[in-house]
DNA sequence: GCTTAGCACTCTACCATAAGGAGTGCTAAC
DNA sequence: GTTAGCACTCCTTATGGTAGAGTGCTAAGC
């Protein structure tokens, strides 16, 4: 026994119709809403079928089927019909990013919230991971006391800043003396090339080499990969209590393990770390590298800068998600998203 | 009839046992877990009067009493025994804010952290709002094209930037010059004395006034009162979640509506700011502000930098909340805050 | 006159049982 | 291969009945 022609359209009628009702779906709903042409008998028949397949499951002996894992992955391979964004909708999207000052997080916020808006679900959205960005200026600001502000600016307008507490309050003449001399040197310098020896090498150069040391930590934080310091990186979630509306968080347990989750940054960033994309990637369930949340599934794309990709998003919801509207949406927003980027440029 | 010392003793026994329990509290569970000396009969009688009083009340006739908003009042007013923090625990808690880089931001997110642990209630804190801060240093770095990115430092290291996109490349020369004159002029004001005269005379001085009137917007944002783009005053949250460990959030719908709630800093911000404090404050049930949170209370403290008031830190739980160890935390927090910003200056 | 034991009464929470309904699988006929 | 018919299963909901906690009232005691 395997799939033909009318298992194939039983199962997306199986699948379209749990997917609207979150109900176990029964032989004499999908004769009576969608026209095969057969009895209810026939579907019970193709049912069973399916269930020996491995692509539908029973809760009990006398429900309706739902889907399996399975039958999500089958249908979202093989079965979908990729649902079509109105090409008047990137204006509409457009205009939200330009509400905000042009800023990465900025952007990157933005994007979480219309994701979650569009669909509902819950959205994370990475901000662009160390590419090949380009170290663009030093300034050091000497404040009251011994402390200094580090402000490093990266290409593209990324900032991130510091304050040091020094051992001794320093001169401003070699705060400017540091600075000029990190700026002639390291200007326009892809990131990732900036590594410890160009550092030793500055170090030789100057006059007061404990201040340098002194500093040399938070730029090391800043700059390199391994810095612990990134804005990049960072995940923004938009739309948790999205997850509140779904029946099959009715269960205030699963609420908590959920939320919970979100609270932990780290595990996030770990999950869209693990799923490895080209353009559109969707995960179902036990796929779901995330113990926590392995009824869940994952739609994920990774927008680019510069024709490098450079981060991701993500739209989590129950197995049970709309695929065609979200699998539609992100590859949409991820598009927007790296053409804003270029633009902006 | 009126309060009398017995009645003071039930009332707050019944307060203390709710407060363990979330059970309505009968006359039986007093008379024995209390020495009161007298028999459960005489407590019902008690009671009843309280009940009379507006102190407590039934949820229904066969069942035990419950405290009353006006109950709680009495308590947090007459009833309480200030818990005691033990001074070790400050040792602690300094602790914390010297592992994260001592940013404003890292160390409101430390103290809302500390907050709800503490607790295990939901924490707010409002980071310093515009206080007298002084204006320290200007910087204004081109990018590419078009682009200048306008970073701003404040006393205590407080950090801001901006990208801003001008209509011409800017000569670098032009920048130089227009950040050299701020600086020399605004160097250590207090920032609530920067007003639009300060940059109208500011203008008249300088060659490009094309490029100043196209960054003065977002200098104004930074650095006035009104600013919208302040860093200060923004909310920082945690806990959420720990909501859902109380028995009073056993409703969906009630998770939903506190949840939702969380997603909205505007509305967070303006409940903060509604509740006048000197030292601490507690707002139970009906007092609160906010319709969506009328069956819980708030304990609010305001902290200080340089002895001024500039931000406020609150639990907000249920209100059958643990008063007297909320109200001991919370004042303590205020107070180690205040110390650690001050040895920070 | 305040306190207390005793008791009838009330209301909820819980459990078991029953009825209703949705859906299946199987059989036999087409 | 398809389908009508039917017995069967299992969940869901409603019903009734009971146990338990707690009250308010009364009358006796100190």
């Amino acid at each position: 026994m395997e799939m033909n022609v009318r298992k194939k359209g039983i199962l997306k009628a199986v699948i379209n119709e749990y997917i609207l009702t979150a109900e176990p779906i029964g032989s004499r709903t999908i004769s009576k809403k969608y026209d095969l042409n057969v009895s209810s008998a026939t579907i019970r028949n193709e049912m069973a079928d399916l269930e020996d397949l491995g692509y539908l499951q029973q809760p009990h002996t006398s429900a309706g089927r739902i889907p399996s894992d399975k039958g999500y992955r089958f249908y979202v391979d093989s079965l979908i019909d990729i649902e079509k964004i109105p090409g008047s909708f990137e204006e509409m999207i457009r205009k939200k990013y330009l509400v905000r000052k042009k800023e990465v997080q900025d952007i990157v916020q933005v994007t979480s919230r219309m994701l979650s808006h569009l669909t509902r679900y819950t959205a994370l959205v990475a901000s662009p991971s160390s590419p090949d960005y380009f170290f663009q200026h030093l300034q050091l600001v000497p404040l009251e006391g011994k402390k200094v502000a580090v402000i490093v600016v990266i290409s593209s307008g990324l900032v991130q800043h510091q304050t040091v507490t020094l051992q001794n309050r320093p001169a401003r003449e070699e705060l400017e003396h540091i600075s000029r001399l990190i700026n002639e040197r390291l200007q326009g310098l892809p990131l990732k090339n900036i590594n410890n020896e160009i550092f030793r090498a500055l170090e030789k150069e100057l006059r007061d080499k404990t201040l340098f040391r002194e500093l040399y930590k938070s730029l090391v934080e800043f700059i390199s990969e391994e810095g612990t310091n990134q804005e990049w990186g960072k995940i923004h979630l938009d739309g948790a209590t999205n997850i509140l509306e779904q029946p099959e968080f009715s269960d205030l347990e699963k609420v908590k393990v959920f939320l919970k989750l979100f609270e932990q940054e780290d595990m996030l960033k770990q999950l869209l770390n693990q799923i490895p994309t080209e353009g559109l990637k969707v995960v179902i369930g036990r796929e779901v590298p995330l113990e926590e949340i392995r009824d869940c599934s994952l739609v994920v794309a990774d927008y680019s800068f510069q024709d490098k990709t450079v981060g991701k998003m993500a739209i989590l919801g129950p197995t049970r998600m709309n695929y065609p509207k979200v699998m539609a949406t992100v590859n949409f927003m991820a598009e927007v998203l790296s053409k804003v980027l270029r633009e902006e440029d």
